[in-house]
DNA sequence: GTAACTGCAAAATATTTGCATCCTT
DNA sequence: AAGGATGCAAATATTTTGCAGTTAC
């Protein structure tokens, strides 16, 4: 686990610092996307505010992570597949929000259905969002 | 319009204020959805901020406007259609974020796909966002 | 050793709440 | 007249920025 990481930080440039390290690894270790507030608690009140700020950012512009639009406009993040590189993202899944314990999960197996736009709209990335309940809180 | 806006506005038992009237009508008169700062703008500064605040929460509450995710994360408003009802909305399009000129459009024309989730969860809402470049930046 | 990263402080923004006053019904 | 809506002030919360000290390479 370690070593992914420590790899996925290097082969992007960031050089490898413990807070980086860490909310990489809290975002391997938890199935769903995560805000700003959880890895706040998550990672133990450790980091700085700012820092945490900081660190996705970085992850953000370096295409390790991307956020997800949610209805309730909170900012959520979560990892990118391999296949996303800088600036540019494929993220081919659905994301789900339980209503119930406010986890969001994303379905690696339900790929996004495809959009038929009207003339003229060209399309570089879709996003589907689904809330409801999860099978854990049914 | 004044008449369709006060309308609206009686039957959702809103008392009928300049404010109401004039952000409302700032959404019929816009093509795709505002965000608060749209509004504060547009508005001419006419309205304290916190009027504005008070005034979409308002209308979110009666189901007049929905909010829309967005990948960048700004919160933004659009018109809901006459079948939205009291805390329930039936959002039942696609939106479009433009890259180009910056504007969120709601395809009224273009409806959610159906989504197949996996066993056990319930969905009881879909967003679908769609990112690229709308008809007239191309 | 140097460039990059962090943490603290503080600034800039954004959002919420309380309350007195004003407006709609 | 009564209840709701507004505007102002102020309390909170969120995000950004500057800078000195520390760490990775």
């Amino acid at each position: 686990m370690d070593e992914a990481v420590e790899h996925i930080l290097k082969r992007n440039l960031l050089s490898v610092t413990d807070s980086r390290r860490k909310i990489l690894e809290l975002f391997f270790n938890s199935q769903g996307a995560l805000s700003h507030g959880d890895i706040e608690k998550k990672a133990g009140e450790k980091f700085d505010r700012v820092t945490i700020y900081r660190t996705l950012q970085a992850f953000l512009e370096k295409g390790i992570i991307h956020n997800i639009p949610t209805a309730e406009n909170s900012v959520l993040y979560a990892l990118c597949k391999d296949d996303c590189t800088e600036g540019h993202h494929h993220d081919n899944h659905v994301h789900f929000i339980c209503n119930e314990c406010g986890n969001t999960i994303c379905l690696e197996n339900v790929s996004i259905p495809s959009v038929k736009l009207p003339k003229g709209f060209i399309s570089s990335q879709v996003d589907v969002v689904v809330s409801g309940v999860c099978k854990d809180c049914k």
